[in-house]
DNA sequence: ATGGCAAATATCATTTGA
């Protein structure tokens, strides 16, 4: 099985893309972020063609997530983890056995700015959220864009991106508070010594980023340790990254054994 | 502090992103 996150960038101006991506990647799980879609304009027909069924929860101009699957999606839940967010950055639903929980977490901005303490409260939330309808023991799997990274070794200059926005402790406290509760960060689970160009899932725009190798490792899947002992690889496609017309972001995909 | 690249809105410029 393969359960697919990808923070699509759009997924208006990149139906066409998107469109042959899915065909050929065939993803069983498929959780998006900045879908850019108010409900009303979101592009189901693209999903339901492709023989998938989806659920969406959007917004106008900005933010956006939606969860698609091979099998129907069950208790879908929209407006997660910060109540009272009029951001639309986290749904969650039920397939194959497992919950799936798709956030796109806030950028933050700059260090001090009101979005940065936005981007604390909706970690914060999270990490409750999690801790509050779950336990360590359910098939359970986290995943989106979370903005952070684990490490300063997941930025492509360590030393630059020390305490800078992505990683600083703030950020990276309510991380290791779901990974103390029994996530696992499942990348770094698997290759535990794999760092660099392979390990990126975002790349800048500007100045020739990917070809530059300026990326940064913030797309991750946590799943609870029952999913994590059926883990075979965690996969990033960086093929699609380098299309004229592509996300920012490489999908990325957790793949399990059968049960 | 700024620019660089891309998308959305409806602007012929601004906001947001990471």
């Amino acid at each position: 099985m393969r359960i697919t996150t990808w923070n699509i960038n759009s997924i208006r101006a990149r139906a066409e893309l998107f469109s042959a991506w899915l065909a050929k990647a065939q993803p069983d799980v498929l959780c998006l972020q900045e879908t850019k879609a108010q409900d009303k304009e979101f592009p189901a027909k693209l999903f339901e063609d492709a023989g998938y069924h989806v659920a969406f929860y959007g917004q106008k101009t900005y933010n956006g997530v939606a969860i698609a699957a091979r099998a129907p999606l069950e208790d879908v839940e929209r407006g997660l983890p910060l109540d009272g967010d009029p951001e639309a950055r986290g749904m969650a639903a039920t397939v194959f056995g497992l919950r799936v929980i798709n956030v796109y977490v806030v950028n933050g901005k700059e260090l001090g700015d009101p979005k940065w303490h936005h981007k604390l409260r909706f970690l914060d939330a999270l990490a409750g959220y999690v801790e509050g309808r779950h336990r360590p023991d359910q098939p359970l799997v986290v995943c989106g864009d979370w903005n952070l990274c684990p490490a300063d070794r997941d930025t492509w200059d360590p030393g630059e991106w020390h305490r800078q926005i992505f990683c600083t402790e703030e950020e990276r406290a309510p991380f290791r508070r779901l990974l103390a509760w029994g996530l696992q960060d499942a990348f770094r689970s698997r290759y535990p010594e794999t760092w660099g160009r392979s390990t990126f899932t975002w790349w800048d725009y500007r100045g020739g980023g990917f070809a530059r190798n300026h990326g940064l490792r913030i797309d991750h899947h946590l799943v609870t340790a029952p999913v994590l002992a059926r883990t075979t690889a965690v996969e990033i496609d960086r093929e699609v990254r380098k299309h004229e017309k592509a996300s920012d972001h490489a999908p990325v995909t957790l793949v399990l054994r059968e049960d």
